[in-house]
Parts: C-alpha cells; sequence; structure tokens
DNA sequence: TTGTACGCGTTATCAA
DNA sequence: TTGATAACGCGTACAA
C-alpha cells in the first residue's frame, strides 16, 4: 500500500500540498493539485482509514443501539438508516442490547472509541444520565416504530413552557407541531431535554386512527399497546386519542405472541368492542391470526390498525391498516443531525418531529373498500389493491370463506 | 482522555511496562502489573482503539455484506453473529448490497481499510474473482436461509474427487456430508474454492423435507424455489430430492408477494398437486396467504413447507412446517473461522457444513397433528401446540370457517 | 525483567 | 501558495 510520502515524491511536492489535494482544501493550485491527483492515480493510492482516525479521531462509524434487530421494525430502521448513511460517507455498525440497560451504557461508553456517534433507538434507560455523555460524541434518540416514548408531557401549557429544558421543535416534514392544536404542547422528558432527537408525532399519527375508525363507524375501541415503561408513547397517544378506551398492554415485549394473548383479553373483557387499535404491526397481525383462529370476521365484526408499516402488512389476510413512519425520511434527518454535531454543531439539542400517515387497507376498510377516504398511500406499490373499484387486486379468484365473511362486514359501519 | 505514557509515569513504571500488563505479556513481573493496574484504575485509562488500530492494522470490525436487512432471514442471521462477534470481542458492521455486484465489491476492498473482515450471504457475485482478494483479509462465505448456495455439484463422484479444488469437509454438527451417501460428493463450485464458507446441508434438509412429506402421505409436490442464479442451492437441492416435481421461481426477491403469484401458478399448472414445496419461508408465508383467500386448506388440500424457520412461521395459520438453520451454532463457526484467519492460520479454505433440523409443524400436519412422528423442534416455546394430543393448543374457541374446511383435511394423507 | 527510541500514515501548525 | 516538522497513542525491535 502506497503512503501519502510517497505520493508526494512521486508528484515533487510536499507531504502538506498532497493532504491539501486529498481533503480538498482551498488554497491550492490547479498545477499542485493535477500532479498530485495523477502520482495518486499511477500509484493507486487510497487512504489508511486507522492514520486517519488517529488523527481525526473520528472513524465514520456510527452505532445503531437496538433493542433487537430481528423484529421488523427494527430491521427496517437499521436498513434505512444504513442506506441513508452510506449516502453520506458513513457506517453503521449495529449493537442490540436486548433491552439491557449495562449494554446501552456499554454502546454509549465505546462512543468515541469505536463509533462517532450513538443512534439510539427509543427513550435511554432510566439509570443513564444524558448529562454524563460527552458532547463530544453525538447521540441521537429516534422514537418511531419501535419504541415511541414521551414526546409530549401531559402537563398543561404552561407549566411546559416555563419549563428550562423546552426544547427547539422543528417540523421539516409539514408543521406537525403547530398541526397538534393549542391543548398540547412539545416537551422533552427529562431524559431527551439534553439530547437531540428525531420523533414522528405519536399524537398526530393516534389521532389519525381515531378519525379513521370514526369514518369507518367504530367507535368501541380496544387498544394494544406496548409494554409499560420507556417505548410507550405512541400507546399513551392512543389512549389520548380514545378517550375512554381500555388499553391492554404485554408484559415482555409487544411481538405477535403478545398481539394473539392481547387480543384473546380483549375478547374476554369486551366482547363487544368493534376495533383493535395496536401500538404495534407486530400486535396487530399476532391479533390477526387469533381474530381468524376464532372466525371473526376482519374488519366485518372487529376492525384492526397497526403502526409502523412493516413489509407483512400487505400480505396478511386482510391486509393491514396501519401507519407508515416514512423510514427513509426520518433515516434522513438522523444521519444530518449526526453529521451538524460532528461537524461541531453546539447549538442546544434539536428536537425533530416528523409526521407520519395513514395507509387504509383491507383490515379496516374491507376487501370491497368503501371508496376513496382520502390519500391511500403515495408509495409506489404499497396499496395496489386498494382501489374505489373493488376485487381488482392481485387475488383474482374470490375467497368463498372470505365471501361469507363479507356479508356482515359491510352493513355495521356503513349505517 | 490519559494516555499510555501517563498511566506510565504515574505508575512509576516505563511506557513498555504498561504496554507488556495491557497486552497480557508474560514477562512481567506482579509487582509492575500491580502498580500499572492501579495507575490505570486511578487515571481511568482506556486503551485508543485509533491508535490500537494503526499500529495493529487491525479495526475488531467484521463487515456484513448481505442483500437486503429487512428480509428475516438476514436480519435473524444478522442478530446471531453480531451476538456471537460480540462474545469474541468483535463488532459488526452491516453492508446491504442490494443485490449488486459492485456494492459487494465497495465492500470487498473496503477490507483491510474499515473492516478487518467480510462474512458474506450467499455466493460471491460472478464478477468477483476470490483469488483477487487479499488473504490477509478473510472472507467467509456463508450460505444459509438467505441463499444456499451451489453447495453439491451435479458431477459424478470420481471428477468431483479427481477436481484440485476439492475441500476439506467439515462435519461439526453430526457427519452431514457422511450422511449424504455415496452418489453425490462434496465439492465447492468455482468462487467458493478459495474461500472459507459455512453451510449448511442443502441436500439433507431437501431429504427431511422429502421424508416428512412422504409420512404425510404427499406425492404431487411443486416446488417454488428461489430466483435463478447463486442463491439457489437449495432450490436445487430440492429439486434432487424430489425428483420429479416441476420448480417454479420468482423472477427477482423470494419474497411474500413472489410466493403468491409462485403459488398461483402451481395452482394453475398442476391443480392436482398436494404439496408447495418452498425454498424460503417468506415464499411459503405467501403461498400460505394466496392459498388462505383461495379457499384453499392447508394442510387438508395442500400442505406447504418453508425453510429457515423465521420467527413469523409460528404465527401464520396453519403454523408453517420449516427446516431450523441453528443460526446461533451457525454463526459461531463463522465468527471462528474469521477468528482464526485473522490469527494467522494460512491453510487451505476450510468447508464447514452444518445440518438443519426440520420443524414440523400444523402446515403439514394440520391441526390435530398425526401422533408423533419424531422430534418437534427442541427449541423451547417453538412448537408448544404440536402435541399428539391434538386441539390443546393455543386456540380454543374453534374457528367455525378452518371447521368446514377441516372435514377433507385429515382423510386423503392418511389413507 | 525493564526501558529507549522509533515508526505506523495522516493532519495541522507555523514560518517561509 | 507551499513546505518542514510536530504531534496523534500505541506496539515493538533492540539495548540494557
Amino acid at each position: 500500500m502506497p503512503t501519502m510520502k510517497e505520493v508526494a515524491s512521486r508528484a515533487g511536492v510536499s507531504l502538506k500540498s498532497v493532504s491539501r489535494v486529498v481533503n480538498g482544501h482551498p488554497n491550492t493550485s490547479a498545477e499542485v493539485r493535477e500532479k498530485v491527483e495523477r502520482a495518486i492515480a499511477e500509484l493507486g493510492w487510497r487512504p489508511n482509514t486507522h492514520a486517519r482516525s488517529l488523527r481525526t479521531g473520528r472513524t465514520g462509524l456510527i452505532a445503531l443501539s437496538v433493542p433487537d434487530l430481528r423484529t421488523s421494525s427494527a430491521s427496517h430502521l437499521a436498513q434505512a438508516l444504513v442506506s441513508e448513511a452510506e449516502r453520506q460517507g458513513l457506517r453503521v455498525a449495529i449493537e442490540p442490547s436486548h433491552g439491557r440497560a449495562e449494554r446501552v451504557r456499554r454502546t454509549l461508553d465505546a462512543c468515541g472509541a469505536s463509533f462517532d456517534a450513538v443512534v439510539h433507538v427509543g427513550a435511554l434507560p432510566a439509570g443513564i444520565d444524558p448529562a454524563s455523555l460527552d458532547p463530544a460524541h453525538p447521540v441521537v434518540l429516534v422514537r418511531a416504530a419501535e419504541s415511541l416514548e414521551q414526546a409530549w408531557a401531559d402537563a398543561p401549557p404552561e407549566a411546559a413552557a416555563d419549563g428550562p429544558a423546552r426544547d427547539a421543535a422543528d417540523e421539516p416534514a409539514g408543521n406537525a407541531a403547530g398541526a397538534t392544536g393549542g391543548s398540547r404542547t412539545p416537551r422533552d422528558g427529562a431524559a431527551a431535554a439534553s439530547l437531540d432527537s428525531v420523533d414522528t408525532d405519536s399524537d398526530a399519527s393516534a389521532r389519525a386512527v381515531h378519525h379513521h375508525l370514526r369514518t369507518v363507524g367504530r367507535s368501541r375501541v380496544v387498544i394494544l399497546g406496548r409494554e409499560a415503561g420507556a417505548a410507550d408513547g405512541f400507546t399513551r397517544a392512543l389512549s389520548r386519542a380514545f378517550a375512554d378506551a381500555p388499553v391492554l398492554r404485554p408484559s415482555h415485549t409487544a411481538d405477535r405472541a403478545a398481539g394473539r394473548e392481547l387480543a384473546a383479553q380483549a375478547l374476554a373483557a369486551a366482547p363487544a368492542s368493534d376495533a383493535l387499535v395496536c401500538a404495534e404491526d407486530e400486535l396487530a397481525i399476532g391479533a390477526l391470526s387469533l381474530l381468524h383462529e376464532r372466525g371473526i370476521a376482519v374488519p366485518g365484526r372487529i376492525a384492526v390498525t397497526g403502526h409502523g408499516n412493516i413489509d407483512d402488512g400487505q400480505f396478511t389476510t386482510p391486509t393491514l391498516t396501519t401507519i407508515d413512519l416514512g423510514l427513509p425520511s426520518l433515516a434522513r434527518h438522523v444521519v444530518e443531525q449526526v453529521r451538524a454535531r460532528l461537524d461541531g454543531d453546539r447549538s442546544p439539542a434539536r428536537r425533530i418531529v416528523l409526521r407520519a400517515r395513514i395507509l387504509r387497507r383491507e383490515s379496516t376498510l374491507g376487501l370491497g373498500g368503501i371508496g376513496p377516504t382520502g390519500a391511500v398511500g403515495g408509495a409506489a406499490g404499497i396499496d395496489p389493491d386498494l382501489g374505489p373499484g373493488s376485487g381488482s387486486g392481485p387475488s383474482p379468484a374470490p375467497d368463498p370463506a372470505a365471501a361469507a365473511d363479507r356479508g356482515p362486514e359491510e352493513a355495521p359501519w356503513l349505517g
């Protein structure tokens, strides 16, 4: 491997000139630049990342701290983040925490040594004080599909406004915060006060679900939430949007097995309910599986909604109405925020709130649909079979069993 | 951040002594060691990975080259690999290739600069010559759920034995190669000849599926394979095991949408078939969704099998009979192989062949099961409802629609 | 057994 | 605009 020194001597210039050309510094003559570039090409020189790291203290590596990569929401977020990081010349290492604070702590501690920054999904574990973190090694919180966190405090606006920890709230994708109305004020939880974060507006999402379900005539709602604890921001947003709805939470992780269990509990506790609103697609898919097993028509008797828009939701029967988080945009903001901090931005913690959108699918609309109820997802191929004309999807032969269910499907919530 | 120099002066010893203690070199007196360790503790010194990297040329980072992290098989493999790497003091960066050879090439080229080694899932893209890779930066191929590759050549044994590229075949988990019988001989494809690999024995897996389907009386099989190309080793193993079965392949990726399409094609092309054998769980789940939509009983009229044992297979209706790849063990072998190469092992390319096992579930057994047909999965909680006593699963209330289907379910393949 | 001194490849300071 | 030179923190011949 040739070094810069060899490049320099071959080009007949000094080491520093090579460095200047390589790093694109402004004050270099075209002549020198050309000589250096030729020498680099001839020698096949490539920068030594190790030496560069030693010098700059940077690795170009971002850690993604996530509880479990195997969940769809985590792997989707990871893929989005990796793609975006690569676009911006960074790499991503995965650090699964298995939900244990000590693992998160270790990842955070390794920042500066192995990573330039940590992107942490969800809230910081309770035992970790954000003030103890070195500001030179940025930590960005992401509160999205995997774990929405206390995003909007329940405190009255004046109290929130008085608080010293009030952050700048940006709304890059439409003025989300403004649109939430005046009754609540954005305020970060204590753990997030001094940390950057990119969140989705969980209240707006919850209200979108609420509005949609009203549109399709559902009012007796049971919420299947996330486990109590750090990651239940959207769950609480749901319980605000559906003021009287009971909330069932899994004891551990919000996976499909939990979705089955909770759905069974919901049926037992509220037999007359007409909608299961889930804080996580995985829960919703588990719930669908139980409802199917029990012969309960979806959405005929019970509508189901999810959150996260994982791919699987397009292949369930019925397809799953859900909240799409706009992961590419989310990832872009995360990486940009990381880069800004890395570039020396020392401004107070920035809070970016993105707005999700609802994808109306069969688990609330039914197979035939109920006609256009607004935008039905802009992404290509997400909702190919949800046009107003019914039955023109990729399922040419109607399912007799589904047809049997469809009778009661259209009546109750159109009346 | 304190440096080793400061530690040395505080301990009253030389830099080299600190280095010795830190790196656990043998020739150090207990007295010096203790002094150094105290100084380290007092100063809170931690090694500077950047400096260490510059000196050693190592980063402790492994790249995982994978087409798309969002697929279940990829994220499961990634999680297993990350966990195992961490146990062995290494980290993993994710490098999605999106199936493009140039991306793989870039990852490979970055090896040595950013990574110590590359773990590549599937076969190397055609354009990449393994001989062109620097042996100092090991590349380990993994042919498992995501992409089984040409594992057992179709050439007759004598030809294979004559070939100069014959590798040492290990069978750490039972003598897989020995059990394949004499008719075929392990031989790596050209691309794999000079590269280490950890594979699963796809022929053994295929024969396990074949045997199980015979046991439950299925013989008119259609194979839903992976896309033609590099990653279709298990598909071809299936077509060997089921000699006369037609093989349908997706044009692009083997995902759920493809599973739906192929299932529809299979029904059209072979209406009398009684089993869909899929090379990928995702395909199988897509197929299940289509069959359900068409009101076709599974396994009543058609049995379905998958490959990979992704979590979702436990939550489909019916639950999915599949091949479990033993990812933790696979990951262990991969990381150990990487470490061996990193530690200077220059022996010829090693081939490790692991044996998968079949998990018999409802998509071939039916809800009631057909009595014990062998081990039904050892992992806790994988097959909770598959005991010989029927109907004791987590579904207390029978699904009327399923009950209607169940009539023909039990007869055809018990006779 | 311990210490000295050098080199790894790069970036940055400062004088020319 | 350019160039000599000093770090960056650690590992390791080599000498003691």
